[in-house]
DNA sequence: CTGTTTATCGTCAGGCAGACGACTATGATC
DNA sequence: GATCATAGTCGTCTGCCTGACGATAAACAG
């Protein structure tokens, strides 16, 4: 193959992020407005342009900072407050997903634990958590004028459902729930998460018999809290292990 | 963020292909030979740039295609001979990865059936199927002029570890091995399949309880074969079912 | 006919998950 | 303070699946 330039057409990098977490008992996604054409005024995941000396996972953690301040989690350092796993999602690169021009889309996941601070961004535009349903239910053309219903710009409803599908299908096989948990959390506090980012009930009993019967898993800081009523819980952090074998399993049906 | 032209720094994306096949109880990758610097006349994943017209599944489709005259299996479609599994794998985009220029390069995961014509190749460039234990173990400078054991190009050895980690995983919860099949199989072949892409010793009749007992699996096309020898076994079919529940279990340690 | 090879069916014990009963330790309410 | 509601924790039992492995079946080679 002769050095063609004409072979090479140019194209715009981007990162886009689906950054989860779990908000009162929902699965919520970080949307942020736009503020300009094309989709001026809908809700759109973050993202943004990959720089010249950049790496792909450098960009994506500049933009997850930039929007929400939160850290990616460096599996080498010790564990860190405001830090949340961030991994390659997929890359989208259909030639007519942006109008404007070429752009490839390397789509990354972030999962965090709820922020204190719900309220994310560094600049001016409104940003905001919506429950992943409310997101992905929205059919084109519905006639809501509602501008909080209208489906997300882009291509970012089939990246966000990708997203969460990831996410869903993760937790089976590896300890990722933890990363929607805080640093210390209990039993009852990380069922609720499978619960709602699977979306169904889980016995308390058997969930507690599996996740502290797992090598790895969960290791006791020796605290209890009592914050969620009830009876005192021991308190956790995330043990080293990050694949479960055998996994958790998902409710069927 | 204003439109600033200078924001946007142009980039060549290409897509990079880790095709497998199962070719005498080894896992083998296809790789060609690289005709121009830089890595003149190493080895390197088949690959090229994405036209600017072109989906990023449809850039790939064509280079397979290109490189071994195999055709992207449409589920939609029918089974068709000489088609091959085909999905996105991971995106690769270090900024010094390519001395040249700055590329992104999205690779994709190919896996076909062992090609009665293991002559694959469009153009005159060389190609070969090299076992992955091969390719993979070729540490840099280790002082070997054979050709055959230079390490591969660019960021390839990473990518083709990215891929068979990838069709390591995926066969264990999914009916995938069948994609490294001919049409109409043996149980014994589909088990020395999982044999070589996971390098263990199975044993013949839980893996025969197994795959006989998921619905879905495989459906009996009624015919037996006795080519491989011994007691003649019956032929079957890849059924419907992608999602293998409970998964295959590669055995451990 | 005998040995070799591969396929296929069966048996058995151990492990794990789902269903669910029972008890514990807190705060809220009367 | 007794009672209740809430959430956490420990056990038991049963059924399913897996790994280990014996046994039989159907071909081919000598």
């Amino acid at each position: 193959m002769p050095y063609d330039p004409s072979a090479f057409p140019p194209f715009a990098v981007t990162v886009d992020l689906v950054v989860l977490t779990v908000r009162q008992h929902a699965l919520c996604a970080l949307a942020v407005r736009r503020g300009e054409p094309p989709f001026q005024g809908r809700w759109a995941l973050p993202g943004g342009f990959v720089r010249g000396d950049e790496d792909l996972a450098t960009a994506a953690a500049r933009e997850l900072a930039e929007e929400t301040g939160l850290l990616a989690h460096d599996p080498a350092a010790p564990a860190v407050a405001n830090a949340a796993h961030l991994e390659q999602l997929a890359t989208y690169g259909d030639p007519k997903r942006d109008p404007r021009m070429r752009v490839v889309s390397v789509a990354h996941l972030a999962l965090a634990p709820d922020l204190p601070a719900p309220r994310p961004g560094g600049d001016a535009r409104s940003v905001r958590w919506a429950p992943v349903e409310d997101l992905l239910d929205q059919e084109v053309g519905y006639g809501r004028e509602d501008e909080q219903a209208a489906p997300l710009a882009f291509d970012h409803a089939r990246i966000l459902a990708d997203g969460v599908e990831r996410a869903r299908s993760k937790i089976e096989y590896s300890s990722l729930a933890t990363a929607f948990c805080p640093q210390e959390f209990t039993v009852g506090e990380l069922r609720r998460v499978y619960e709602a980012v699977w979306g169904v009930a889980l016995d308390p009993r058997n969930f507690h018999r599996k996740v502290t019967g797992t090598p790895g898993f969960l290791v006791p800081t020796g605290g209890t809290t009592t914050r969620q009523g009830g009876r005192p819980a021991q308190l956790f952090r995330a043990g080293g292990a990050t694949l479960l074998n055998p996994p958790m399993l998902r409710p069927e049906a």
